[in-house]
DNA sequence: AATGAATGAGAATTCATTCAT
DNA sequence: AATGAATGAATTCTCATTCAT
């Protein structure tokens, strides 16, 4: 009996999260396309096939959903970088250092619509802050067990910095910037000549 | 006599010119603290102590006040740069250099509102993009004086590199992070390490 | 089964066209009242019992509103014409061609609010063409039955020419002319003494 | 002493009449250009050449412009008919009296921007009534001086018919139809066969 | 008298959000 | 739970009219 209620229950579930994430997917497009103040709630419900009406039954207000996406995207952060950034990679030579942070978020990015909107556009106040944090706290960790005998308050100043310059960097290719990678290659030069002073080669 | 009818004059154009200034003042204010799309034209009106009407008398309409704010603070940043980035900063050691790139834009930055939000926010489209060309320009012609050997792409790249770099400082001071000063110096650390490699120390 | 899904639309449907109804009614009401441009789309919708959002939901902009109503009054002359003006009304006295011509016309003018206003008030543009064009046609198709020998260019003169004194006549009785019956008359006197030249009494 | 008082202030007096005359032709224009609603004060008085001050010093509002310019018009029509529809005009061979009753309106109308759109556009309410009503006494003398015997009223309703027709001409000519002669004869056709019953060919 | 900058009520339209079905 | 019609506050912009100069 119990077992009927909860297996009843379960597709319910997954119907509503499966159109949860249709509406974060609708959303993130849409963010994309016109901007989090330009963008309709009305258009992503469409966008979604579903009508206004759920897409306020699962999320309280527009902003919610900017919200619930960049939680989204922390996650999906997250995901990638348990993939790369192991522990372990603080013993990789500076250059692949930043390849294994750089090259995921790069290709995340480029996969992925809103992300860059997100992150960089500073669509809305603090939206791309978990995210932020989510990159922020891996790359502490490993400069830090790089850098051992390195103030922890200038650790922390240089992951603000590669933290930016990151985000600078993925801003750029979604404006669109054309020679994808010599920017790329570029920003890892800027990135690898700094960090090379403060938490070595 | 003559004299009279032109100073007759003055007056009624030296009001709108302060009206249009006061208009473009408030607009800085209203656009930082709310962002271009919630900045309504009545509140900007408002802040200025002045009428809608008056408003549209001088901007046929909301975008039009956004890029006349973009073309006074490019005058403006041009100005700036007319004083301290003479041809002969080219020969000054890379830290002097980087000083006085930096520094104007810093307190510029600090001590005009809309500023940051206008070059960093990408508040719309291409709004920042006169300010932007009046530095790239600029810096193209001392990194190029500085490294007359380096192919011009690579200078070009350098240049979008490093005015993105301060950019970003700029977005993160208007942000309100705290150690204003320690921030502008990491800042300058990261370049000074990065240019050193490209157009020498 | 079937039918009950249909069924189940159909309220909603129903509901929807009935509101359309009613904002075409209050739309033709204030037209006629304050004109095309004087007339206000919140006033319209206050005076159908709706919101101003419903209006827009039905309608893009005011002036969609005036071609649907000029639409529904296209429709409802040609009903009107559907029943009194058969092929075989070409074969009637002169005069009675006018009554079955005119007298539905004049009816459905003094019953229906802003008819006269879109028919001949050149309230906007090219308003009230299709109901022109409607009545165009079928009175051209009579003319020439009647008068086959009669070049057709002269057909379409003299159909133009009916049309506008009637289209005027209507203007009159719109604008409140007393003594109705005896101006419909002599109207009819007019394009009497005029047809029995051109198509034969 | 006296003299030079009153030749003081004749040209002052010339001039402003010169400017109303200036704002009159400018509101022709305009009027006919974009209709009376869509008509500004502003546009108005920079066709004339002056300052909305100046329009506002000798109309007090919008609407007194359009009268104004009635006004005018209908003094221009009374001396258009006070050459051609003398008294003795009820003389003549029916065809010449519609000659001379029609051909001035007519060429009056081909020549004068803005006075179809006030005769028959019904731009605002009452506006052409004055000039309707010089035609309607004239006509109305010579209708009654030619058929004596008939009843004044009848009388009256047949000029009433025959004014409107005329509008009608004037207004398919202003709205810009193809075969303007063509037109012309065949209204005349109309009014003559109308005519012949009522007061005679 | 002439000017034109200034005013602000008012218009069309949008869109986040609610709620009856 | 799902739907989408309904709502109306809020926004941009216009234009008749006023009034200081």
């Amino acid at each position: 009996m119990a077992q009927q209620i909860v297996a009843r229950r379960v597709p319910r579930q997954e119907r509503g999260e499966r159109r949860v994430a249709r509406l974060l997917d609708a959303a993130a497009e849409v963010f994309a396309e016109k901007g989090y103040e330009a963008a309709t709630t009305n258009l992503i419900a469409e966008r979604a096939d579903t009508s206004i009406g759920s897409l306020y039954q699962f999320f309280p207000n527009k902003e919610s959903i900017l919200r619930a996406l960049a939680d989204r995207y922390a996650a999906q952060v997250r995901a990638l970088y348990d993939r790369v950034l192991v522990p372990e990679a603080a013993a990789l030579p500076l250059l692949a250092l930043l390849d294994s942070l750089i090259d995921p978020l790069v290709e995340f990015c480029a996969t992925t619509a809103g992300f860059a909107a997100l992150v960089v556009g500073g669509a809305q106040d603090g939206a791309g802050d978990d995210i932020d944090q989510e990159v922020f706290g891996r790359v502490e960790a490993i400069y830090a067990a790089r850098a051992p005998g390195v103030d922890p308050a200038q650790i922390r100043l240089s992951v603000l910095v590669s933290v930016q310059v990151v985000k600078t960097l993925l801003s750029l290719i979604k404006a669109g910037a054309p020679e994808h990678a010599r920017l790329v290659a570029e920003f890892k030069r800027l990135l690898r000549a700094y960090l090379a002073h403060v938490i070595g080669d």
